[in-house]
Parts: C-alpha cells; sequence; structure tokens
DNA sequence: ATCGAATAAATTATCGATAATCGATAATCT
DNA sequence: AGATTATCGATTATCGATAATTTATTCGAT
C-alpha cells in the first residue's frame, strides 16, 4: 500500500513550483534566513496561492525551510554541528548497510559502481563540485538501497538532502583528488567479499569525511 | 534559527482538524486503506478544503497517511517488517545514544528515570497498555534527547511514531510484567557509569524488543 | 454476455478574493 | 517622558467556486 514515496502530483503546479524552490535551495540561490513569501512566489510562476502553499508545505517537511504560524517561512540554516553529527549517525550504520548489500551483490553491480567511481574521476578532472558531490552520494545511496531496510533507506534519503545542502551553502568546493583514492580501495574490499575488511574501511572512510567536510 | 520543530498555527483551523484526524488515526477509527476524502472531511467540520488539504499534507509528512498524486489520500499501512527495520536501526544507535549521553547525567535524571519505570509499573499493573507504551518511549527517548546529536534526535522522533501507530493497529497488547524486569537492569547498568556494560544492556534490550513485538 | 468507447459522477487541483493575524508605528493617556 | 492602545501595511489563513483529472456507468457493437 505504501509504494509512494513521492506523495506529489509529477507535472503539476504544485510540484512545478516545488521543484524550482528546492532547487534555488540546494543550489544557494535562496540563503538560509531568506523569507519566502507566498504572494511574491505565486506572482513570479503567474499562479495562485494553493499550490505555493503546498510546495512550501512539503519543503518543511523536509527540513529546507521553516515556518512559524502566521508568519511564513525562511530557509532554513544548517550548521557544521548539524553535519558532523550526520557522520556520527553515518558511522553507526553504513557499515551495516554495506555488510548487508555484499552477499546481493552481482557483477552488473559492481561494474554499475565502478562506473560511478569513473564519472566521478572525470567530475574532478572537470573541477565539477556538484556532480562529485551527486556521483559520491549515488556511490554510498547504492548499499543504503540494496541493504533491505526500510528506515536506513528513509534515514539516508533525510541524511543526504542535508549534506548536499550543507555542501552548496559552504564554500567548501568538494573537488579534492583523494576522494576518488579513497573510494578504489572501500569498492576493492567490498568486491574482496570480507565483511569485516570492508566494514572497517567503511568507518575509515567516514571519518575521512568528517576531515574533509568540517575541519 | 531553527527552533521551531512544529511548523503548524496552533488554534488554527487547520491545526485543529489535522490534530483530529490524527486522534482518530492513532486510536484505529481512522484504519489502513480507509480514504480521506477532502470535501467529506471539510463537511463533517464545516470548514472549507484549505485547511484540510494542510492537514492532510502535514499528516502525508508524518507517514500517517499516503497519496498519490490527483487520487487523493489514504490512511497508511504498517507492517511488522518495518519494525523490525527500525529495530535493527535501533540495535545501531541506541547504544551510542546512551554511552554519550552517561557522562551528562545528573542524580536529578536518575530519579526522574526511576519515576518512569514506577510509572511503566503502575501502568502495567491497570493492563493500560497504552501507558506503558508512552512510558517505554519516554524511558529511551531520554537518551536520545540527551545524546546531543541532532540527527539522532530527529531519527528518533521518526521511528517513536511509526513504533507507536504499529502498537495501535495490531492488537498487541504489550502490557507483560517482563517489560519493566527488563528496564531495571538496564537503569542499573547506565547508573553504574560503565559504559560498555550499558551498551550490551542496550543492545540486549532491543534484541528482547524484537521477540515481544514481532514474533 | 463482453468489450470498449462515450458519458457522467466523484474527487482533486487550482484559482482569485476575503478574513484574520502580525509587526511596526502613530496616537492617546497618565 | 513612558507606557498603553489604536491604526496601518504586509502577509498568512481561510473561503467558495471553477478547472482538470480520475473513476464509475452507460450503451452500442460484436
Amino acid at each position: 500500500m505504501n509504494e509512494i514515496p513521492s506523495p506529489f502530483p509529477i507535472n503539476s503546479i504544485s510540484f512545478n513550483v516545488y521543484t524550482a524552490l528546492k532547487k534555488d535551495i540546494l543550489d544557494g540561490t535562496l540563503g538560509p534566513g531568506e523569507r519566502l513569501i507566498v504572494l511574491d512566489i505565486a506572482g513570479k510562476y503567474q499562479i495562485s496561492q494553493a499550490p505555493v502553499r503546498e510546495a512550501l508545505e512539503r519543503l518543511k517537511q523536509e527540513g529546507l525551510i521553516v515556518g512559524q504560524p502566521n508568519k511564513g517561512s525562511v530557509v532554513s540554516d544548517i550548521t557544521s554541528k548539524e553535519i558532523r553529527d550526520i557522520f556520527i549517525l553515518r558511522e553507526m550504520i553504513e557499515g551495516f548497510a554495506v555488510k548487508e548489500s555484499m552477499p546481493l551483490l552481482t557483477e552488473d553491480d559492481f561494474r554499475y559502481l565502478e562506473h560511478v567511481l569513473q564519472e566521478m574521476d572525470q567530475a574532478v578532472k572537470e573541477y565539477d563540485s556538484l556532480k562529485i558531490l551527486e556521483k559520491d552520494m549515488e556511490f554510498h545511496g547504492f548499499f543504503y538501497r540494496k541493504c533491505n531496510n526500510s528506515a536506513i533507506l528513509e534515514l539516508w534519503n533525510h541524511m543526504k538532502t542535508k549534506v548536499m545542502r550543507f555542501m552548496a551553502i559552504s564554500n567548501r568546493h568538494y573537488s579534492t583528488k583523494k576522494l576518488v583514492d579513497w573510494h578504489k580501495p572501500l569498492l576493492e574490499a567490498i568486491k574482496s567479499g570480507n565483511p569485516a575488511e570492508a566494514e572497517a574501511k567503511v568507518i575509515e572512510h567516514m571519518h575521512s569525511y568528517k576531515t574533509i567536510h568540517l575541519d
């Protein structure tokens, strides 16, 4: 019954404005603290208030904006403390996600993961930090999807949004050659089929992230 | 900036209808699969569609209902698989939450936790399964709040809603004398100040839950 | 009888307007 | 002056109606 994770009318006005606002928030066009005024947005896109409200409600849900009763909405802030908290959490569960996924992985999966790393490599060469970030998320998200735990997958989607947002806001450029160097041995450990080794590598990996992202 | 967790006008029509619907869902008046038709609800409470839509959007956010584009909303189902997934996740993080909290706990905190257990004991004697459940959540939630990790606290609030809903739907009555017997040694281990021992007890505790809740 | 197209009914999505609320400033009182 | 109340502009919350979409029903052709 619960198959629909996006309870949002695709190709509807509300979905379009939601998408547009989300993009603006994620790429930093709308910075933290910026006010979102229903009538202004409705005017900008030449639509009525209803779909704007619906879009804002959705963004609230995702934590991208915060609102107070009768006082409208502002783009939410996100602190490095929150990101550190997320990486602490990831350190606890991502090893599990990888371990659980491992027995299920096929040759196709490995090819796919290698492909993602190739694209990441390419993005590094192009200094395209958004693309690097996306490929990084894709690589890690893969295991969260595969590990067959709905609670963990849901959690990942939440965390992912916040991390992406933080990277967009902070002007860290996330384009280090090291990033690819980190993922290759991790993938090798996973391919080797040794769960303990893979888990250790994941935890090490998370630790490195905390440094690159936050310190 | 992000202090407002409830972006909802209290004392507004939308808040009232949201509360009413939530109550109906949580106490089972509206069972899984039941359709929620905007105009019907608006008619029932003699209000217009807008606040109903807003309330539904909020319930969607909490996972209590699911909706498909242009097809309205139905009360969501929740499976024992989802609950099992949650306890697997809790097994990974609740030990951490307890360990992190331990150095911060005061005598007042211990007294409070003991008080909660007393109330749980009382609830067991009264066969009041809702109250038992609430006290259980309060006990465990305490550490999620104390552990100083926003991501983990947020996650807890999410998980809590689902577990409570599952217990409300399933006719398991959650009133076992064992429950209190489990918490007492857990609290003792925490009071003892030995993190490793406390963590072990937490994991054991989670394991027992999986049995009592699901098998 | 069964199928599918056409139509009707039900429901959601969107609209534009009105009412309620907020924050700031001006006016009034002590 | 200092504090309290009234007013104003801006914005949100709510409304009732219309448009768009989905679901149910009818009806003719096979």
